[in-house]
DNA sequence: GATTTTGTTGTGCAATGCAAAATAATATAT
DNA sequence: ATATATTATTTTGCATTGCACAACAAAATC
């Protein structure tokens, strides 16, 4: 029903559509965001005198000024978000490693560390301390005023729990229901956030116009473990507890083969890395995954003999291909995409698993539900984790801006009446 | 990103809300739709006024006066939907047979009608030609002025491209692809529309608040055949072409049983009535389902035969359970849903299906993500497709309503100008 | 008939966005 | 060097919206 509606609700909206403009398009002058949004040059500029009040905007000097020097006409003023308007700082916590990254307004990172760290055999208390000193640590290194940083968002692989700010499971740790987000809420002091590193990534590709705004899209993540973001309609779904989209952990074969969760038969167990490396070297189906990733040249050497004609490592990425076949198959059956989106590492074999995970979604579901599906694969860095984290930060900190700037305004001046 | 606003959205919006909320709690005073909605008094006056102008809404006589008439103060006046603002067709299209209804813009079903008909050996456009006559029939034996008829939707089992406005498969006809939307707007030159019926019963749900506004639930109706709404943020989730949650035609065993749909494997061949009679009756799994229903007492006496304790039976459940269960795990992992609700007749045999099913959940999706989620059974009457058929359209109109009230308001404005 | 209660309407204000006019700043033509 | 053309931004004036508050209306009760 989205509720009634106002003035307020107007400018708010507004406010927003201009920065994300900005933020999307990076510095433009007034007349390109008057363009691009549709408002007319007059609102454009009381909207943007009053964001650049607020601390949010500046105009900038002329620096690139020399690019359309050839003109007629009064010369643009470029407006571009403020980098020290606010700071995050992006937390990636994976299996034996911490990383940061501190981002200025426009989401340029101006500061990361990395420490290596044995988080498996952790208890979830002093995981929790050790996260919150190493964050502290991380912020006095960078020289910025504490005051600044607005919030603290944290990446996981595993099953994060964004309703609690737990992580509810985790290839990363042993211990389960690692709770994160309240020790560093209650020793920050500012809002933080947990989210699942796979759609985390998802929040990436839509920042880059990498995945299309309408419609729905599901992104793959093929590598150490199986994982997917589910966009629809532009935003990440997150489901019930920000759980969703566990493609890694959905079952592929009732009571198959084992997988590092500890279940049995789950996607993960035939598709990722090690799934890939188990079945290839013949060991039975229940043989405990390995606690760390795979070595990167293990893989590269299984591909080679694949490629070269080793039948069982064809084998093996064949099993691989037909396992997300069919899980892609059963996606397709419930969503019904416009767009299968491929990346990660593990699509650097996308050669010798394709064939198979085609074959297995045309056997899995009726044609009708295909007709229009693209199946694409794209090219995904490994920073993608962090980058995402910073963008959906950044789009969190905009509705902020955008809905406190005018907030505050009347609670000022309700103030001032009293 | 939402596009920008300005001040005729925000009265579109609350034209909207107050015609909900018309419509969802009845006939109301207008300081209740104040109350309801948040908006002032003044604002309420104002849209009502235009609301009963452009003849969405009327100021009924106090026929149920006599309630409230132990109050003091001055009487309410009751506002409601004005009941000949604007009708619609409501078609049912399932095997061997077309349903029609005609609602007013209360949602009151005026007129219904039924007929048999042979539609599985039919081809396409004979039979849009036939639904055409009988629409035609049907309206002129309603005595409803024809102009007044705003829209006719149209629900049918199986995949229905909404996009395109085709059948793309159903168990109803041999025949694939079959055109329905577009003969209909060019016989009658209305807006017409094709759906799912499951979703369309998700529609009904949705208007009936038993499904809730918030977050994801997954509504699986079971019988015949096995179907699945998706209610996501409180609207009906369609996917790119309307044929999203074909849940019955998820695959469940890669190269397993033969499903109504030609393929393998099928949930439905495990799950729905013909599946469950198959495996009872230990043909093998390539039997082909009937083209008809499973005829009710047949299925009737199998659940009695259950409960008396016949292995065949006893086992034939539960492997549907373990079937439909398994389906949800792996919807879960995907979804991670608030809510599941079981409805349909299927759900007569659920004390021989539940204990399978709930075990197939558990084994089939890791604990953390089942840990909130709520599994209920609701009763689901017959004609919840008409219903919810209705309803949808319902909240077209609204929206248009809404929509086209002020827009022709300014139109006509332009025109007088010119 | 006066009083009380409650619901509806009118008035004045503040905010919003837009169209059009005014102003600003530069390139180019004369 | 000056005028003109061109493009960008700001200002002005107006229409719309919603809201708070006051005025009005209608019935029940005293």
């Amino acid at each position: 029903m989205r509720g009634k509606a106002d003035s307020d609700l107007v400018r708010r909206q507004n406010r927003r559509v201009v920065l994300e403009t900005l933020r999307f398009h990076g510095p433009s002058p007034r007349v390109e965001l008057g363009r691009f949004t549709g408002l007319s040059p007059a609102t454009i500029t009381s909207i943007t005198m009053q964001l650049i009040q607020d601390g949010a905007v500046i105009e900038l000097d002329d620096v690139a000024g020399t690019v359309d020097s050839a003109k007629r006409g009064r010369p643009t003023v470029l407006l571009g978000l403020k980098p020290d308007a606010a700071f995050m700082i992006a937390v990636k916590i994976s299996i034996g490693m911490i990383e940061f990254a501190l981002a200025d307004f426009t989401g340029e990172i101006r500061e990361r560390a990395q420490l290596s760290i044995a988080t498996f055999d952790m208890q979830p208390e002093i995981f929790a301390r050790r996260l919150i000193a190493e964050t502290k640590h991380f912020i006095t290194s960078t020289n910025i005023e504490p005051a600044l940083i607005a919030q603290i968002n944290v990446a996981v692989q595993g099953v994060a729990d964004n309703r609690l700010g737990k992580i509810a499971w985790s290839p990363a740790f042993k211990a389960r229901g690692i709770s994160i987000v309240s020790p560093l809420e209650e020793a920050f002091n500012i809002p933080c956030t947990l989210a699942n590193d796979a759609n985390m990534i998802a929040e990436g590709l839509i920042a880059q116009k990498m995945v299309k705004l309408s419609g729905t899209t599901a992104a793959v993540f093929m590598g150490y473990g199986i994982g997917m973001g589910l966009v629809i309609d532009g935003a990440v779904y997150q489901g019930s507890t920000g759980a969703a989209a566990e493609f890694g952990h959905m079952n592929y074969v009732p009571g198959g083969a084992l997988c590092r969760c500890g279940r049995a038969g789950c996607l993960e167990a035939y598709a990722s890395d090690y799934g890939i490396l188990r079945s290839a070297e013949k060991l039975p189906d229940d043989t405990s995954p390995p606690s760390h990733p795979v070595n990167a040249q293990v893989m590269f050497a299984l591909e080679a003999a694949a490629r070269a004609g080793d039948k069982d490592a064809i084998a093996a990425f064949q099993k691989a291909g037909r396992a997300i076949g069919f899980g892609l198959a059963r996606m397709i059956a419930l969503l019904n995409p416009d767009r299968i989106v491929l990346a990660g590492a593990g699509t650097r074999a996308l050669d010798l698993i394709e064939p198979s995970l085609r074959a297995a979604i045309e056997e899995g579901v009726v044609a009708e539900l295909r007709a229009n599906l693209k199946i694409e694969t794209l090219p995904v860095g490994k920073d993608m984790i962090i980058g995402g984290t910073i963008d959906a930060g950044m789009r969190r900190l905009d509705s902020e801006v955008y809905a406190i700037g005018p907030a505050l305004q009347t609670e000022v001046k309700k103030e001032l009446l009293v």
